[in-house]
DNA sequence: TAGTTAACGCACTAACTAGTTACTTCTTTA
DNA sequence: TAAAGAAGTAACTAGTTAGTGCGTTAACTA
C-alpha cells in the first residue's frame, strides 16, 4: 500500500505525494487540451499550471500523447459513470427518456471540456480511444440502458416499435452536442446569443420535443 | 484587368499566374487545416503541397491565420451557395424539407473538411468568422428558406405551428454533423462501422424521420 | 539508522516553425 | 524597347517545443 499509516482520510500532509501530483497534472492537462486541442496544447504550460515539474509529466504519463489518452479516458469514464447513476430503470419509459435527454444536455453544458476533447480525438481519428478496452465496456451499458427503456415503452404501448437504440442514442447526443460545440460560430450564423439563459431553456425544451416525437407511436 | 487578352477561356499557359497560385495555396491549405486543425497545420507543408513558395502565402494571405480565415470563409460560402441552388421554393413543404435534410447530410458526407474546419473555428471561439460580414448575409438566406417552408407547411395543414426555424435549422445540421464528425470515436463507442454503406443509408433515413416527426401536426 | 526506492528539479538539446530579407525573373505597358 | 511592377525563390532568424540526462532530497523499510 502507499503509506496508509500516515494518511488520515481527508488529509495528506506529505510534501511528496505522487497521487496528488498526478491529479494536478491531469486537471491542468484537461483544461489545456480542451482549450487548445492536442496539437495546440503546450506541455510547459500544463506543467506550470499543475505546479509540477515538466519532468513529472514524462515520469507519470510517458509522453504528451500518453497524457492526452489518460485525460480522454477519464473524461469518458466520468460521463459513463454519471449516466449509470441516473437509475433510469426506476422510472417509467417516458420519464426515463426525458431524464436522459436532460442529463446529456446538462452534462455537456457543465463540462464543455468533454466536447472539445472528443472533437480533438476525432481529428486524430480516435487513435487514442482505440487502445482503451474499458471505454467499450462502459459504453455498452449506455446502449443497453436505452434499449431497455425503448423495450419497456413499446410493451407499455407508449413507444413505437423498430426504433434502433444506437441511432436514438446518437441523436440524443447530437441535438445537444452540436448546439454546444458550435455555439461560437452558431451565435454568428444565427445572429442570436445561443448561450443566453432563455436560449438554453428553449433549446432543451426543443430537444426533448424532438426525441419524444421520434419515439412516440 | 489581369491580362485578359492572352487568356483563352479554358487555358492558362502563363508560367506566372497569381490566380492559379492563390487557388493552389487555398486548396492545399483547406486540406492541411482540416486534417490537422489550425494549430496543427504547418505553413511549410501547405506551401509544399501547393507547389508554391512559402513566401507567396505571406504575400497573398498575410499570415497563417489570414489564410485560415480565407479558407473558412470560402467553405461557408460554398455550402450556403449550394443550399440556394436547391430551389426548395418550387417543392411542396414536405418534399422541400426532406430535400434539405438529405442535401445537408450529403454535403457533409462529400465535404468532411467542412466539419473539421468548423470545429477548428469553434475551438478558437469563432474569432475569424466574426470578422466576416458576407457569412452573416448568406446565412440569413438559409434561415429564411426554412422559415418559408415551415410557413407554407402550416398553411397547408401539414406542419404544426410554432416551430422555431432557427432551432429546426440547428437540428437538421446537428443530426448529420454529429454522426459524421464523431464517426471515429462513434465507431468505437457503438462497436459498429458507422461509415459502412448500409449504416449511412440507415442514418439518413433515421434523420429524415426525426425531422419529419418534429414538424408534423 | 543505514540503505533503498520513489518523487522531484535544473538545465539542456535537437528539431521545428512562423515569418522575413534580399534577391532574381517574368509580364505588361508607356 | 525600356521601365516598372508583379510573381517567384532561397536562405535565414529568432523564438518555440517535446523530450532528457543527471543530480538531489524525501519517505519508506530492513
Amino acid at each position: 500500500m502507499t503509506g496508509e499509516q500516515t494518511e488520515k482520510p481527508g488529509r495528506k500532509p506529505r510534501i511528496r505525494d505522487a497521487e496528488a501530483t498526478k491529479a494536478r497534472i491531469l486537471d491542468a492537462a484537461k483544461k489545456e487540451f480542451s482549450k487548445n486541442g492536442l496539437g495546440g496544447a503546450r506541455v510547459d504550460d500544463i506543467a506550470e499550471k499543475a505546479k509540477a515539474n515538466k519532468r513529472m509529466i514524462y515520469h507519470y504519463f510517458e509522453s504528451k500523447e500518453g497524457l492526452f489518452q489518460t485525460v480522454l479516458e477519464e473524461a469518458y469514464l466520468d460521463i459513463r459513470s454519471a449516466e449509470q447513476k441516473l437509475h433510469l430503470e426506476d422510472l417509467d419509459p417516458k420519464a426515463a427518456l426525458e431524464k436522459l435527454v436532460r442529463f446529456t444536455w446538462e452534462y455537456y453544458l457543465k463540462n464543455p471540456e468533454f466536447l472539445t476533447l472528443v472533437n480533438s480525438e476525432n481529428l486524430h481519428r480516435a487513435k487514442h480511444l482505440k487502445k482503451s478496452e474499458i471505454i467499450k465496456v462502459s459504453s455498452r451499458k449506455l446502449v443497453n440502458m436505452v434499449s431497455s427503456i425503448l423495450e419497456r415503452g413499446v410493451k407499455a404501448g407508449m413507444f413505437r416499435d423498430g426504433v434502433d437504440p444506437v441511432q436514438l442514442n446518437i441523436t440524443i447526443a447530437a441535438v445537444g452536442y452540436y448546439y454546444l460545440t458550435n455555439r461560437f460560430t452558431g451565435t454568428i450564423i444565427y445572429e442570436r446569443d445561443l448561450m443566453a439563459k432563455d436560449a438554453l431553456e428553449q433549446r432543451i425544451r426543443f430537444n426533448i420535443e424532438t426525441i419524444m416525437r421520434l419515439v412516440t407511436v
